[in-house]
DNA sequence: CGTTTTACTTTGTAATGCAAAGCTAATTTG
DNA sequence: CAAATTAGCTTTGCATTACAAAGTAAAACG
């Protein structure tokens, strides 16, 4: 009981859906939206760019970086200085993996809400045999 | 042009991803564990079962369950008094609707995402011929 | 030399999440 | 039958967060 980081109970949630692995660093539409973003280039991206493409504030930005920084999601190099400034931000690899997860857990809620949505009775005629893809599988179309 | 309900004003992050139908009211951990045990319960659903299912605290379901029936994703019907009170929620047709929707762009972020994720080069192999980006390059040391 | 531009940071406010404490009335207990 | 307990929510207060407006710094321009 001294150093476990968390005593996973299992709750009646966490055992139906995977709230437990919903991280809120994650689960914040900005913060959804640069990770969206820079997942795809390994080389990182700037300021700037991440601006445009996630159609951010400059306030707004610099806040959700930090946040993902301080929780070493992202690593940070800033070259130069006052207008020359330039901040480079790249997922790190404790980052690419847990976002993986979260992405996991966002899928797999994902298809629990989608097969409740239009499982049950909603409409008529209950397809009668449902696929095999309950917890995991990639959905994908 | 003058009752529109609002200017769809195409910006970068929304023609990539699907973020502005990434609905606040359900992007939060605890209510979209409510909606995912709800919407499979086609009769609604009182607040000791969503209770127990979500494995939320009594003041936490109330207030969460308040946002939702303000915003007409959930209608609630009292009954009983004191001791005996009984609310029941119910997914309202537009709360149907539009937790729908969210679920939606939440599979096209996640494959995005996804996509992202393991597309690139992350593993190794990396693309030999890199795109143009030099001239933003961050400096390197 | 001072105004503008670029690239961020800091600050103030409003909204949100959370759980502890509170409320109300039906039961149970002495 | 009065007091204590229980059940089922609501309200309150605190801490955190999101957001954008304002601020800072240095280079470029006129």
């Amino acid at each position: 009981m001294a150093k476990g980081k968390s005593n996973k109970i299992k709750t009646a949630a966490s055992a139906r859906l995977a709230l437990d692995d919903i991280d809120r660093v994650f689960h914040e539409k900005a913060r959804l939206g640069i990770m969206t973003t820079i997942v795809g280039s390994q080389d990182g991206m700037n300021f700037n760019e991440l601006k445009e493409l996630c159609d951010l504030t400059d306030g707004n930005l610099n806040r959700h970086l930090k946040v993902l920084v301080d929780t070493s999601v992202l690593s940070v190099r800033k070259t130069g200085q006052g207008r020359n400034t330039n901040s480079h931000y790249k997922l790190t690899a404790k980052g690419r993996k847990a976002f993986e997860k979260y992405l996991s857990a966002l899928e797999a809620i994902l298809n629990a809400a989608k097969q409740s949505a239009d499982g049950p009775v909603s409409k008529m005629a209950k397809r009668s045999a449902k696929r095999g893809d309950d917890g995991l599988a990639p959905a994908t179309s």
